[in-house]
DNA sequence: GAGTGGTCTAGACCACAAT
DNA sequence: TTGTGGTCTAGACCACTCG
């Protein structure tokens, strides 16, 4: 079998949705429509509609339907679609300049953090983040070598991300982020050409892929860059 | 009928893996172990197991089974939890000192955020949090009154996400934030009692109830304070 | 090969909202 | 009363993992 039915009813509501023949507030077809236009059972249409209550593209009520939710949210619902994709969202040209790139040997936190044994070998990579020309923020990374034997200093330069998807195809499900308010300090100021004392996003970030394992811990201090988040409830 | 089957099946798990009989990395009993104990079909069992891998609790493999994730991360994974129940959770006895009620009417950018007409009027909420009898953040509220007619003093004391969820019977869908870090002035610092020139984050945020309306739209002046939050992919 | 989860059928009864 | 989504049954075949 190729793609499951229900994906390509989730994906012919979502075609719908993006191309505005449904536009926010919009019923779609009821389930026993959809199920006798596809030729298929109304589990089969539940399991695509409930998929896209799951992200966020439409909500549904007993006695009422399945009504479709507001898009402008949901354009750039990946939360963790990685600072690369979000800047360029944004209209900026962005760029990385790798300033180190080493394997180290996991301590106690990072044994911690990534979930694997103290002493196991980790790629630590530091760099430098660039929109448009100006230095932004400054990112230190770590990953398992088990997740990435073949890792290397050119994937550094574009996004860890579409390298951890595309060509690992590992599936990136979930992170955490902590966010917190902090001073440059004299280092941050001379790796970021700051001046004294400035106001910095400073974040701590481990993200798992699909079977549960964290494939990345990092910490990243961003100057006068705003955060941007989209978080849905439950 | 009482509470749904699945429903059932899903908190029976949830207390094996809160009571520790299942670790992280253990296995849960198969689809079909659960059905025979239950006495119900697959698809029932399916249901309640599906919920617990979109709830960040379990995982599936095909060929494999369902295994039990690292509880640390996913424990408050409501990102919109509002800031209340987020620092009780972590175990902070919290209080709000209401600053200011008033009535206003939407200006260009409120008219904007909340999506509603200029001129309307808005609830204009001024809010001191404190956890610990220590001042942490600032927070201004902005409300609709068409949504909230009845809101008063009383609920800006309490949880105002609590108020709009089980008084008003709204459902908190999703929100939009903005995360910034600045450094306070003087009439922050009065407000919070704050040092002078001390790192501050600066939050944004658009909320949404399920039909798509915008139900709240705030600033809020955090200090000393580590923003969590868990991002689901997609 | 045995066991797991993934997809799907063809029905059923129910709770709820709108008219 | 009609139509919606919510829950559930008792099967089926499939794809995948592991020993």
């Amino acid at each position: 079998m190729g793609e499951p039915i229900y994906k390509i009813i989730e994906n012919h509501v979502k075609e719908l949705i993006k191309t505005n023949d449904l536009k926010q507030g919009d019923m779609i077809p009821s389930e026993k429509q959809l199920s006798e236009e596809f030729e298929v059972t109304r589990m089969t249409v539940r399991s695509a509609l409930n998929n896209l209550v799951k992200e966020g593209y439409i909500t549904r009520r007993r006695g009422v339907g399945s009504i479709v939710l507001g898009s402008k949210i949901y354009d750039n619902i990946s939360a963790i679609s990685g600072f690369t994709k979000e800047m360029q969202n944004k209209g900026y040209e962005v760029s990385n300049i790798l300033v180190d790139f080493n394997i180290i040997e996991a301590d106690e936190e990072l044994s911690k953090k990534l979930n694997i044994p103290i002493g196991d070998n980790i790629w630590e990579i530091k760099r430098v983040r660039m929109a448009d020309k100006i230095k932004i923020s400054y990112m230190v990374t770590y990953m398992p070598i088990k997740l990435f034997p073949n890792l290397n200093q050119k994937h550094c330069i574009g996004s860890l991300y579409e390298y951890v998807e595309s060509i690992c195809g590992y599936k990136i499900a979930i992170s955490e982020r902590s966010v917190e308010a902090i001073i440059s300090d004299v280092e941050l100021e001379d790796i970021l050409d700051l001046n004294k004392k400035e106001p910095i996003l400073y974040i701590r970030q481990a993200c798992r892929i699909e079977n549960g394992e964290v494939f990345e811990y990092s910490h990243t201090y961003h100057y006068g860059y705003t955060l941007t988040l989209n978080a849905v409830a439950k």
